[in-house]
Order: C-alpha cells, then structure tokens, then sequence
DNA sequence: GCTACGTGCAACCATTGGGTAGCACGTACG
DNA sequence: CGTACGTGCTACCCAATGGTTGCACGTAGC
C-alpha cells in the first residue's frame, strides 16, 4: 500500500487470491471507494474521502485491502499518492465463480441423475 | 436457517444480496463447506462437521449464512435436517462481477482516450 | 415407555475488521 | 527559508464474526 511498491497481489497469489478478493469486494464502502475509483480514473485517498463518509485514514486502510486484492494500483506523483482501478482482478474473479457453479452444477445433476435412474444407468 | 420456513433471500433482497453473497463467499471454511455439500447433493450439519475441522455448531451457522445469502437451501427429512447447493446465485453474483469489471473497463477506456487525444478527439 | 441420536438454542470467548483521532514526515510553493 | 498541504504511521475503540461448550427438545428405534 506504499503506493510504489505497487501491489501486493501483483504477482504471487499467497494468502488465497479468491479469498483476498472477494473479502474486499464483500465491503459495501470498499465497492464505492472502487466506484469512485472508476468514475475519476484517477484520484487520492483525501479526494476520494471528501465524496465518501468516512475518514482519509478509513479510505488508506480500504485501499490497502484493495491493493492486497490486486484490485486497485497506486503510484506516487509528487507528494499525492493517486490510485487506480484495475478490472483484471474482478473478470478473473467473475469466471473463477462461474466456473465453480458450473462445477455443481455438473455435480448436482449427476447427483439427480443416480438417485432417479439407480437402475437404468443410462437414463 | 430454519430448514423449514426455507431460504431468508429465496424472494427479497433486503440488505444488499451482492453484500451477502460475496462476505458468504469469503469466508474459506464457508467455502469448504459448500464443496462438500456439492459433493454429497445433500447432506446435514453432522454429517458435514464430521469431514470438516470445525464443531456441528459452526457448521450451523455457516449454513444460516449462506441460507441468508440463497446459496444453499435446507429442508427437514424426519429429524434430520438436509442442506443442499443452489447454484443459481453464484452465476448471478459472476455475472454481477463481469459487468462491474467491464463498466470499469469502459470508464478506464473512455478516461484514457480523453487524456491522450485531448485535442484530437478521435483518437 | 425408555433410550439414543440428531437437532436447535443460548451463552460465552477471542480475533478480526471498520472507523476515528493524533502526530510526524516530506514536498510544493510563497 | 518558512509555511501549508498532503501523506504515512501508530494507538485506540467498538461492533461483528468465527469458534466453542453445554443444555433442552423432538424424533426414531428397541
């Protein structure tokens, strides 16, 4: 979250990418620092803190859950910390759930298909 | 988590459906316990605690959240209570996930192009 | 009818997490 | 060179949450 070292998440996928993600997408006020986020392209932790309700301190923590998540990137530019969004993350996160339901369902119908068909085997 | 009265987000949205499907989806035990369930088709709170490393108790109320957030449903058999997968939420939540990624994306595009072809203005 | 298994509920504990306030440091600007 | 703005860090508070144990109730089976 230092903003230069860049994101946490940029490369390795320590603590459960998944996890990281989605626990910070879970937080309605990290979606709308992300939302602001998107609608500015750009902008500081104290900008983004005069159009939400919380604090410039509350605003640094969730960018640091945010970048941990490799959902937002920072850099430095003079003495303002500016970050932006970053969409990869989420299309990732997007499929890796679709991909899941897909699994039960696959599991699911075969599942239906023993319980109805016990002796038919081939439906 | 009644089992009976069937699941708490089966018709409204109350407090924000995307908040409790992705902090449901978060949590990793939450998770397991929902790769499990898939597996089995069904199964009860003992059965999943047995092949699990948490007490019946915590399974409990991980299915009350996750019944809260419409990703299982559980119905009584007897005097046992059977829980089983809904995978229809989770392709709603991914499908969520991928137009917020592309909204940002189309933002992203849109911030960009205004800043390289200012006085352009195409491109 | 008694026993045993499974569930539901309530109390309780420890940890995490969101939020705030205060302070120290660096950087731009007059 | 001094001032002001913006950032980064630490300490602290309160609520929510994951987890446990214990107990009471209903249901199935002998």
């Amino acid at each position: 979250m230092t903003a230069d070292t860049g994101s946490g998440a940029g490369a390795e996928a320590g603590a459960d990418s998944v996890t990281e993600v989605l626990s910070a997408l879970a937080d309605p006020t990290r979606r709308r620092i992300l939302d602001a986020l998107a609608a500015h392209g750009e902008a500081t932790a104290t900008v983004l803190a005069a159009e939400l309700p919380v604090s410039r301190q509350a605003i640094v923590k969730h960018l640091g859950v945010l970048d941990r998540a490799g959902l937002v990137a920072g850099h430095r530019e003079g003495r303002e910390a500016r970050y932006r969004v970053v969409p990869e993350r989420l299309g990732v996160a997007a499929r890796w759930m679709d991909r899941i339901a897909a699994e039960w369902d696959g599991r699911l119908a075969a599942i239906k298909r023993l319980a109805e068909g016990q002796g038919t085997g081939a439906d």
